[in-house]
DNA sequence: GAGTGGTCTAGACCACCCC
DNA sequence: GGGTGGTCTAGACCACTCG
């Protein structure tokens, strides 16, 4: 474990706990070096971890303050500006997937461009319809240069096409570049997600790329509007 | 200037000029320090910049290479994750308001607890439609605290509340929590915003903070689906 | 003026990748 | 084994805040 991640970890912990009350000011960087017995550069990393999560604000000057958030905020934060993929943002839920579509293809210009592909290259073309609970939540068009994930079965579709990526094919994804959208279902859409009346969807268009920096994945995600929100920390 | 954010704007000019070829291999930290004469640390920071930007990955034994991204996205990134107002997004068009609302009242319990305030404080009641080069794209509907935001004029919401804040009053705008979602537009919206037929709404509900911690606001904007979205970078 | 966090240095050791 | 980036140190100076 490495010492700023524990620190900022036990730092977090307390806040969450409630050991601040809203806008406290944090020991001093001085102090939590002699407390935690390490350099001033090293609390400053744990500290800005905190920063970035949106749980304090640091002052040049004054010191570290505790953010004044309400108590079902501090909870949910931390968790905002990650990337996981569908099973693991729902971990500890029941996900499954419906297959409409597993075929192979060549990319339009657009996503060839996006993923660094020619137009005559191959690429899987997935649509699945994502279930949490048993409930339709999301339609998902993924497109993947076949190159580079070779293998994708149809099994693998149903769980989780990340795991595969990661725990089979030995790669490591790095990041994800997402543009999010508000817009409204196909009538497919409309049948697939057991849409009635009027609803909007949140649409999530999203680049992933591997730790190498490839692309290897484009994919459109068309989320019920009723069930799912994006969250974001941003630092000025 | 500082040293590390001279650097990563000179080496991100150099991407995006595009002097590199995507996947291509950065020079190394121990050359860069050379070149730049600073330290390790330094230039660490300045490429973990470009990192949390979007532009390049990091692989620990390997070296650092530039993603493959298609141009147009190349120019687009380093935008995302950063907090700005509507006027400061927009710098360079024509930016107006047209205010629909400008009370004082009780929050509900919701705001209140958001705001760390009780609900017989007091709160500006702000409606404004936001129009870019005269076309209506967004409904902004404000509450922040009174005693917070003082001598807050009609005026001053015809430009920018933010300017206000910190040239005026003198504070330090910190970050802002976000929260994105779909939504339908109600009659009232369709027709502030000029909309035609069927179109949802990207809603973002935002909590700001001041740089002690304090949240100064709560708002929800609703943006005209064909006009905006939301863009973000995650690393895992 | 005393004290805060911000930046930067020069160097060390470690985990990891690739040959 | 040679080279990469990751972490960490001990110390310096600076920019800023506040009494």
């Amino acid at each position: 474990m490495l010492k700023y991640e524990a620190i900022a970890r036990e730092l977090r912990e307390d806040i969450q706990q409630g050991k601040y009350t809203p806008g406290e000011q944090l020991a001093l960087e001085k102090e939590m070096c002699q407390q935690y017995g390490v350099s001033r550069i090293t609390i400053k990393r744990a500290v800005d971890e905190l920063v970035k999560q949106g749980l304090v604000v640091k002052r040049r000057g004054s010191g570290t303050f505790v953010k004044s958030l309400k108590d079902e905020d501090v909870k949910e934060l931390s968790m905002a500006n990650q990337f996981s993929g569908f099973a693991a943002t729902f971990k500890g839920r029941k996900v499954a997937s419906k297959i409409l579509r597993f075929e192979i293809i060549h990319p339009t210009a657009e996503v060839a461009a996006k993923l660094q592909l020619a137009v005559d290259d191959f690429v899987y073309d997935i649509i699945r319809v994502r279930l949490l609970d048993d409930r339709p939540v999301v339609v998902e068009y993924t497109q993947m240069p076949i190159q580079l994930i070779a293998g994708l079965k149809r099994q693998t579709l149903e769980k989780s096409i990340y795991s595969y990526i990661e725990k089979d094919l030995g790669y490591k994804i790095q990041s994800a570049h997402r543009t999010v959208r508000a817009v409204m279902p196909t009538d497919e859409e409309r049948e697939q997600l057991q849409i009635e009346g009027v609803l909007p969807l949140l649409e999530v268009t999203q680049v992933a790329f591997l730790d190498d920096g490839r692309p290897f994945e484009y994919s459109i995600a068309r989320h019920r509007g009723d069930y799912s929100n994006f969250r974001s920390v941003s630092i000025r």
